[in-house]
DNA sequence: ATAAACTTTACTGTGAGGGGAAGGTAAAGG
DNA sequence: CCTTTACCTTCCCCTCACAGTAAAGTTTAT
């Protein structure tokens, strides 16, 4: 299977197979003549399998290592867990990032009056030195 | 004002106040002689500004909007205010996404019993074609 | 035979700086 | 005054996960 069918199997683009092949995350078998790369049903397996971990905020180094653990038949599932678990406080603490600074820029919003006045209350805030934190 | 000083004073890297000179984004006077970077009282302020927005997730390209809507005296808060919302509205998607990628991973993260056994719903999950979601 | 539609490698660019080398400058101590 | 140490400068490469483009080779269809 050529890299344009493969890309479109895996829900992925070419330049990322290829790339993928030159980390040496997934490589398919290449033809020495040609020099084509030729994918196999399990390679489309495996690019899948990134794909959707991708999507997860997994990390390439971490899919690599989602990948062997995929590929090791005899892979003890406690390690997958753990590092999901992990994942899943990476992302919890960005939420508490995010919504923290949501709850601050709309504090701002709400008291800065938003119209053509040269007033205006969010870059008073910004040129604060701690940050607009002290005034809400 | 030498570099290093200015930068604690800003609560920035003088590698960051370096590379925000090169930008154009704030600038200080370089003494000619010996090339030297001098910062004024003028550019500490922009600088906490501008670390400030930054630390609120706006792009170097957004303060450089609000640093110059922030340097001028006859702007019109309007313009502060459209920019804060959309990047409210931006961080309220971010939120969504993270919290839904969240809830998959913990759901999976449930259904897997986490010992030394090979089975693994996690992994079985990530290599259906269209990601865990349908398992859900 | 030729043109279109692929494929390859190689190079550059992204955002927002970090790390480190080579060389010039300034301040402190003797 | 001289030396050491602590700065400062520019320059170049590194990050992450690719995207874009160019030049050249290959396959497929006409």
């Amino acid at each position: 299977m050529n890299i344009s069918v493969a890309a479109k199997q895996a829900g992925l683009t070419a330049k990322t197979l290829r790339y993928y092949d030159t980390i040496g995350l997934v490589s398919p078998y290449q033809n020495p003549r040609t020099g084509y790369r030729d994918y196999a049903e399990a390679d489309i397996a495996k690019l899948q399998f990134v794909g959707t971990a991708r999507r997860f905020n997994f990390s390439i180094e971490e899919c690599r290592e989602l990948l062997s653990l995929y590929e090791d038949k005899n892979r003890p599932s406690e390690a997958v867990k753990a590092l999901t678990l992990q994942k899943i406080a990476e992302i919890e603490d960005r939420l508490a990032e995010l919504g923290a600074l949501r709850d601050q820029l709309a504090h701002l919003a709400r008291s800065c009056h938003g119209d053509s006045r040269a007033d205006c209350p969010i870059l008073d805030a910004f040129s604060t030195p701690d940050g607009p934190s002290r005034l809400l």
